[in-house]
DNA sequence: CGTCTGATTGAGGTGCATCAATGCGCGTGG
DNA sequence: CCACGCGCATTGATGCACCTCAATCAGACG
């Protein structure tokens, strides 16, 4: 797993996303020659390596490829709008509550989980660069959840021990995630 | 024109983006089945219509099709990480000087404007629910831009009147906007 | 042990939100 | 032609959510 982070000319970094197993990095960079971002890793990573000078013969010899990797940025454009609408509208409280949401999902999605534990490698100051919250801040309303009940944080294990309450919190609509593309 | 938005449970509304000329619209709904946000109109438009279940016909009969799909979502998905950044990491008046430099470029990019002036059919509520900043707070600071002589706005016009120091105030990097995908 | 990274906690300050008017242009109806 | 309502911009007063500064603490490591 690791981050996709942007910096700012003041030294600020909003963290974009968390990636996890399977996802595309650098599908930006393949159709428009920058990235607009840094990734880093936060465990060890398997990668499967693709030359971006070859991406347009690969969509050549199977338009269905085009149609995946279209797929792929649409379904990353849609949650930085749901992202963007959390850093803009809603509470730290709310924000919190809606990641943790979103990242178990995504971890379950993933086939790990499922028990509520998951594999959480990252650092309250990634959370807090994410959802644009200082790191004392998001700090003290983790520790609001904990006390709650609502979520366990211990070392790189996070228990999420009321996903409803959690998204409910969040303001989270927990719709059924897409898994494949209509063809 | 008109703007893409989103609602919370709340009531709360982020705006996610402009529209401008040339947009396309709906490429979510197109290939996820879903939207995930709305749009409106601020001003008069002509829309080139698709029929959604066609999408994969359109992609198979040309590979390249495909390919400009992916490059569009990119294209967004690359903004939304900086509209991400905005939101999360900048002050107010930086926030609104960044906003309004990519949107007067964007207009620029239509080959409108070039004289600083601009249409904007926009209300001050509409940047307010974009940026996450309250209407009385973008107000009060879209006043302070305009008393420094950076922009000036009377009805659904704008002038930029210093576009360097605009982008400065928020911390824009001025990139060259690449407009043809690498085929 | 000393150091380093990251979590935690307290105190004080502020950027921005919220509440509440007021002003202003414009369309509408009497 | 004027009173009225309505949408939007503007402005002042007040409060809070969150930020910043500054310790302290715990675990890992050489």
């Amino acid at each position: 797993m690791g981050l996709r982070y942007r910096h700012l000319e003041n030294g600020e970094r909003q963290v974009i996303n968390f990636v996890f197993p399977g996802d595309f990095l650098g599908l930006q960079a393949g159709l428009m020659g920058e990235m607009g971002h840094s990734v880093e890793a936060t465990t060890k990573m398997t990668l499967c390596v693709f030359n971006r000078s070859e991406l347009w013969a690969y969509i050549k010899a199977d338009p269905e490829r085009g149609f995946e990797l279209a797929w792929l940025a649409a379904v990353e454009e849609h949650f930085m709008g749901d992202a963007l609408t959390t850093v803009g509208q809603r509470t730290a409280l709310q924000a919190i509550a809606w990641a943790f949401v979103r990242i178990y999902l995504r971890v379950e999605a993933c086939g790990n989980g499922g028990d509520g534990m998951m594999r959480f490698p990252f650092k309250q100051r990634d959370l807090a660069d994410a959802l644009g919250l200082s790191l004392v801040h998001t700090n003290k309303t983790i520790g609001l959840l904990k006390s709650r009940q609502l979520i366990g944080w211990t070392g790189d294990e996070v228990q999420i021990n009321d996903l409803a309450g959690l998204a409910e919190i969040g303001l989270t609509t927990v719709n059924s995630p897409k898994t494949r593309p209509i063809m």
